[in-house]
DNA sequence: CTATATTTGTGTATCTAAAACGCAAATAAA
DNA sequence: TTTATTTGCGTTTTAGATACACAAATATAG
């Protein structure tokens, strides 16, 4: 067979979770074009020739949210024969959590308007994004359980309670806070400062940060985690 | 952004997993045309505009090689600007286990032969090849630790002792047979035969069936492994 | 100012599942 | 017929997960 050109397109697409008072929510943008002008979608693009998938994600992140982040994982590549009706366009999905406190919304290329949407009330979406979205939010509750991941969606500072919080939202189901505290200290993930914050009633709790350094040590050692 | 004409091409690559006799063995095929004419490579080849990815992935394996196989699952895409010298290709990568003996090779359309070769003896690998095995391999030994895969990798009917021994070549290290029996036993997933084989000396060993409904309904159940 | 409500923070006892371990049964080979 | 080899299973031990209760430190209500 000789060097063919069919005309498949490539794009792709950066489902961003955010994570806010007890809520998750994920980055949608407003489609200033057709097809599915004015609906929501997932922030993405096409690939240019010259950049690689990663590259090509973390900029049509940011030119359409104004949001950099600097981690987003390959979950899936889609590629329905009519899932876009411009063409054939195959779809290489990536996803990454951050605060977004941390960041400031800046629609702009292809995007009227880039919004979070909290994870239960999404409106209808474009293309094939509902199915996207659907494996990758059954992706992140499965991860959660055996990785220790989620950090990234609270504020660098956070008390112990934030975290317990964000694992109650994204099982779906109470955890125990002394064994859930047990666990997380025997990873050594955290260092506690000596900062105290008072949030409402209540005695005041002390302020944690995430240790990345550590953090990678352990993913390196293959040390998983069970919630 | 206006619908843009990028020169990228889109490839599938099947990285099909054999068993036999102890060994861990992969298919590769020999690259009848340029770039890397004579080169051992994994069969895949472009994707075609009326067809799916899973479809164009069954079809160049079994164009290539000659053997079909039922489930290959994706395993990651592959998009460094620079990895094909034609030009801007990025693949799409799938994964399988089958029982070589089961299987005739049958090389054609762009491949000059296909051979299976030892995991530990491997050629040298056109393209980044050699990194996209050395992803599945790490995928595939991770994988087994918590999912009761690999049965595809044995004959229809088989003892005890070759799953044990798969186990073992697969994890790198031995397992207790009597704890693995029981795990095994636990899942409900192999039904017994009424038949014996005799291997040697030793007393002869019950022949086994994998159980496909049952190992379907456990995945439902979400339920898993853990050796 | 005092009593009460609220949240943080920790230790121990119990249960469950994994790991460790040895011996009998059935055959081939010597 | 004796020995070596492989299959096949049950019990004990250990480690980790789960369940559970009370003191400490503050805000709030009276």
């Amino acid at each position: 067979m000789s060097f063919p050109n069919p005309h498949i397109k490539l794009t792709v697409d950066a489902i961003v979770f955010g994570y806010n008072a007890g809520k998750i929510s994920i980055l949608l943008i407003q489609r200033k074009y057709e097809p599915f002008k004015g609906q929501w979608a997932i922030p993405g693009g096409f690939v240019l020739e010259d950049e690689s998938l990663e590259e090509a994600v973390h900029r049509e992140l940011k030119e359409e949210t104004g949001v950099s982040i600097n981690y987003l994982e390959q979950l899936y590549t889609f590629g329905a024969v009519d899932r876009d009706p411009r063409g054939r366009v195959v779809s290489v999905a990536y996803f990454g959590l951050i605060h977004p406190d941390g960041h400031t919304l800046e629609a702009s290329t292809d995007a009227e308007v880039a919004q979070w949407f909290d994870i239960d009330e999404l409106p209808a979406l474009s293309f094939d994004h509902k199915h996207i979205l659907e494996v990758t939010i059954t992706r992140l509750k499965g991860k959660i359980t055996y990785e220790p991941i989620g950090f990234e969606l609270l504020e660098t500072k956070f008390p112990f309670s934030d975290l317990e919080k964000l694992y109650t939202t994204l099982l779906g189901r109470p955890v125990d806070r002394r064994n859930f505290r047990k666990k997380i200290n025997n990873l050594n993930i955290l260092d506690e400062l000596d900062e105290k914050i008072s949030l409402g009633a209540g005695r005041p709790a002390s302020l944690f940060r995430f240790n990345e350094e550590r953090y990678k040590q352990l993913q390196k050692e293959g040390i998983i985690f069970e919630i």
